[in-house]
DNA sequence: TTTT
DNA sequence: TTTT
């Protein structure tokens, strides 16, 4: 009965995010692809080699909008999330798998990188994050690394209803 | 400004669960010592050795009530919480500084083991799972391993909201 | 250039493990599928909810051997490795690509459920695990996980050298 | 008899790295400090808090080495590694516990920040990390994730040897 | 003080 | 003592 679920990656995004989905529940989903490097030296030529893999990631709430504001191509964050598979089709009707890293309000993401990363120009993200918020943010006298004006989110995007003062400053 | 602070164990409860505590706020709370043991051979004798490590955990809401209702003396379980140093005194007025993890609404706690642990008997735990779970559970439709009558949990819905005296309340 | 890639497991096995491959390299190869079940109360209609996900794990060296003298169908362990999506093609020359748990010497895996396995009785696995471990194991003076007569493993003393043909070889 | 002791943090370097220490084994030691800062925003107030927990880091090995020569006060790191509880005496014979965060072979650290650190000036660090690695390295055959010229270090400092052929055709 |  |  007991299951354990978690990814944790730091890497670098693709691509600028590209706009933000929203799930009939209002949810903002956002995918992007994340890139995780990692180097090693050859031992035999003693030349260093690297190896980048790509990873899907599925940002799912007040994340995806965090992300969708803050963040760019090359950003690099930290993300905490739990794998998931996908079944889907082609237009021929031919079962395809896809693996991706969902991050919702169990999972965190944090940007790195010390430099202050300005909101994206002409952000066309119509969000009202106030009233979005008030109706699904966690209980009320819960800590959370929230950030507000800062760009990183931890445990953020779900629901776990509050004070009304709570989500009134916090954008996520 | 980004920060993680994460722990991952795995361990044995070095005893039955101490009596649950309340903070001001209601949540309940709950020190147990949790033993992680790793094993390896000696390259040079070819003996197998062990270290154990014991780990003062703190449980803080949902999650300490579960675990003071169905764990015990020996129990197998995974935890995933956070460190806090804490600073105390002595009764001679000397300092002292404890680390803990703390596994909060933001940490989990899984059973592990299979076989069905029963609650303790003579629980004194009068708790209605449901009722207080209702109250503040995660927004809806949102996935959650809830614990109810399952002995299991994860990111549980509970506050740990704080007041100042915090410290002074609970002298673990 | 930081790169991290980690993912963490705790799930049961969905069948018994099939047979051992080897590398090139004389790195042992096992792949398995892992259960990992996550269940949360729903919260409008108050009926207990799970979902299962599958997840596609490759065992490489050491790791692999012990998981296939130690494990079967229904077993529950602790796994950490990595995410690596591989690229294959159909017979018909299609491209697909398929998402795996890679746990190699860098990763771990742990044994749970407290119970004694038992060897695979008529188990093919012609491993002097002490020989072995000795020509290659971390240095001295390091503590390891090491499994040996212990059906657990951490970060053990593995290659997986490899050629070129790893994929050709490998039909996942 | 399974047990699972890991932590993950990312955060700043409280002072630069102190001198490196040897044990007699020759690894090298280094204790840092480093600061974690969660925030949230205070439900009701509305202000926003923070609260930053300070750790004990003990680098044993190369990782050590890179640190003393890499990293400076206020360096944002990601660390893995394990809780260890030390019982010490104080001159008076009393005894004392501290906790630390061990990263040796079996854990990483890598640089985050993007912007390339410069290592120590006057550095004091007359190590040559290739024939130093070559001494030390994993074994042959392993790829790792080589800090060398490169300020990152994952799962170095260890040995386990392997097959020649493997990094030169397998970079995973 | 656990567990194997 | 860091960082924002």
């Amino acid at each position: 009965m007991a299951g354990v679920n978690r990814v944790i990656l730091i890497g670098n995004l693709g691509a600028d995010p590209a706009e933000l989905r929203y799930m009939p529940s209002g949810d903002a989903v956002l995918n992007v692809t994340l890139a995780t490097t990692e180097t090693w030296k050859d031992r035999a030529t003693g030349e260093k080699r690297e190896r980048t893999e790509w990873h899907k990631i599925v940002f799912i709430g007040k994340t995806a909008e965090i992300v969708k504001q803050y963040l760019h191509k090359g950003s690099q964050i930290y993300v905490e999330g739990k794998l998931r598979t996908r079944k889907w089709q082609t237009p021929e009707g031919q079962d395809r798998y896809t693996t991706e890293v969902v991050v919702d309000s169990f999972g965190t993401m944090q940007m790195l990188g010390g430099r202050q990363e300005q909101p994206s120009s002409g952000s066309s993200v119509p969000f009202d994050e106030e009233a979005h918020y008030q109706g699904q943010g966690r209980p009320a006298g819960r800590p959370q690394t929230a950030p507000a004006p800062a760009p990183s989110s931890s445990a953020p995007a779900s629901n776990y209803g509050g004070s009304s003062t709570y989500d009134d400053d916090i954008p996520f």
